[in-house]
DNA sequence: GTTGGCACTCTTTGCTTTCGAGTGCTAATA
DNA sequence: TATTAGCACTCGAAAGCAAAGAGTGCCAAC
């Protein structure tokens, strides 16, 4: 059956006011909402029909209705609007975002942390490198007992460490395992570098004291953590003022699993092109534990071939335009100021493309 | 007046009692503990002397006892088991731990996590350095466009940076200016860099690209955020698992007070000896947020003079015995591992000594 | 000094009642 | 035919109340 117009008016007045008081909203409060000029009871009677077809629900018999999940879909698909930031609020956000930006890596806990400022929801945001490499290897001699390894990635991030001897070294020696490092190593990612590759390595560098192991199991290390997805959560906090949740032990259930930092996002969220914003209602999402809550998620281009999502997890009586039109922004922002290639004039807002995640296996 | 043994025993009853179950104990518990002979009349006799003493409190007038904060000062004091920890924990808390560290720049929020996750409560731990100054540059020329940053903290850590320029450089500039850093900047506090230095080396550099700017940023910020006390906090969630925190009001204003990672030690805790463990009981906290919650902190030398601090936050009602002993196992550990100096032999427990906070200003 | 006994207090729990918001239906109306 | 007013009905939330139970304080006896 298609849905009136008037109908969806209706539809969107429930899920707004629902989303402003998270109390069941009855006919009477959406008729005094004005732009519906109609009487109660003929939205009584619409009401009724939204239930049938599935839009809402009534948590009982005596109580105002409440919308479903596919309520929300249908209202975050076609019904809301798109909200945009009033001028002062993406200043501020650019300033913010400027501020917090040098370098995504050591950064990326600040982003998360500006989300869920921004949006008052508890926010995650992670990184996931394509396939990364060592490009170039220093090391630094400092003294007999000390030298410096500096890895500069395939994604143009310096790693470096200070390296202890228990034995000393000539100079000599730490240029010639640079060179070695820079012949043997470049461009391998992690599963390239096997062990018998630093076997091989580490005859032909005839280093007895064992400094080239440092130096590999430096390497793995860094392109380990490089390659895996860097996660961060920040606001957990917020989740318990929203009235959803109330009862500690769903806060505490839901706030465990955001804290074990798994699969928050499902594995279709990673897909999503840049910049562009996707809702997961509800049980559209695959965790157990999110069955009941929402995610917001927009990607970002980090930069040489590296992805980045930022997400909100909230009740799924959640803000979706304002949410999504803040992560939207801050999306586009980051992958002005991180990502490579053609970068859209500064100040100006992206496109704001919401996806409907691909339930096609349901 | 003195407090007798036999109040003593009663007393530690009640203490452990409260913790183990979290309701307020009454006289015929006290009596099945055993270790006491004697009958609950006799009991709740000295109960109601320990209540006019101020040891116990009564939440009303027929429910049973429940410690006050200078019944659990008592307690930590004087009463409690120092509990040690058994072989296998202290094998399992070695394993975990050097598996956790490396680098303790990097892994002090895996400090705070593994904290978290022995104790189940919410975990902090931070380094304060004591003067962070840059000991060393390494300037290494990449291409035409591109230098890689190394800066040695007087701390030991190496810290680096990939700059991309505008405009190209040769190789014998990036040297120059390396050596013109090191004369000019090494040993020097952040505040020793003043706009004047900074601006004379400017001068000196014969650097019209301003890429002296960028080194003296990259510096400067590295030099604050050394100097900067970390902070990292992990298992936020451990808090709502705690009855005392079933209010979802209460547990909000608490975790709310905990992210924003603000002043969460009493400032004498940052005095504190290594290795010595403080408990500070509700309102011994100078915070207000913390007057009843219960803190305890370990602090461990993290080498060249920088301190570090790892605790954890929880009602008063805290198993102090058990987490002070995992604390200070903990703070032995990394002091062992990242402290310059004399290393106690590995497997070795450190003492526990539990000081009580300086009051003297109350 | 210790103990058993007992009346007393105060919370907790469960039940019943009341209240009200909101519905669904029907009949009247534009 | 679509809308509206009216009204009886439903069901949850809040309030009130009684019974149960845990624990105390105190007294008198040991």
């Amino acid at each position: 059956m298609a849905i009136s117009e008037r109908k969806k008016k209706i539809l969107t007045a429930v899920v707004e006011e629902y989303i402003r008081t998270a109390e069941p909203v009855g006919s009477k409060a959406i008729a005094q909402i004005g732009s519906l000029k109609c009487s109660p009871a003929t939205i009584r009677n619409e009401l009724a029909e939204l239930v049938s077809m599935g839009y809402l629900a009534q948590p009982h018999t005596s109580a105002g209705r409440v919308p479903t999940p596919m309520g929300y879909r249908l209202y975050v698909n076609e019904l809301m609007d798109r909200q945009r930031l009033s001028e002062e609020e993406a200043e501020d956000l650019n300033r913010r975002l400027n501020q917090r930006l040098q370098d995504l890596d050591d950064s990326i806990g600040g982003v998360s942390r500006l989300a869920s400022q921004l949006t008052d929801y508890p926010a995650l945001a992670l990184t996931r490198q394509a396939a990364v490499s060592a490009q170039r290897f220093d090391l630094i001699y400092v003294d007999a007992n000390t030298f410096i390894i500096v890895i500069t990635l395939s994604s143009n991030v310096a790693r470096s460490k200070l390296v202890r001897l228990p034995i000393s070294v000539d100079q000599e020696l730490v240029q010639r395992l640079g060179t070695l490092f820079n012949a043997s190593f470049t461009g391998k990612r992690e599963e390239e570098i096997t062990p018998l590759l630093i076997h091989s390595t580490e005859r032909a560098a005839d280093d007895t004291a064992g400094i080239t192991a440092v130096i590999t199991a430096f390497l793995l290390e860094q392109l380990h953590e490089a390659a895996e997805p860097a996660t961060f959560l920040s606001g957990e906090n917020m989740l318990l003022s929203q009235p959803e949740f109330r009862d500690p032990d769903k806060a505490h259930r839901l706030m465990s699993y955001l804290s074990e930092g798994g699969h928050i996002l499902p594995p279709s969220a990673a897909a999503a092109g840049t910049d562009e914003v996707r809702v997961f209602i509800g049980p559209e999402n695959v965790a157990e534990e999110l069955k009941d809550s929402s995610v917001i998620v927009a990607s970002f281009d980090a930069g040489d071939g590296t992805r980045g999502l930022i997400g909100v997890v909230g009740p799924t009586r959640m803000d979706y335009s304002a949410v999504a039109a803040k992560l939207s922004f801050l999306a586009a922002g980051l992958s002005r100021r991180l990502g490579g290639g053609e970068a859209p004039p500064e100040g100006m807002h992206n496109k704001l493309i919401i996806k409907e995640p691909d339930n096609s296996h349901e």
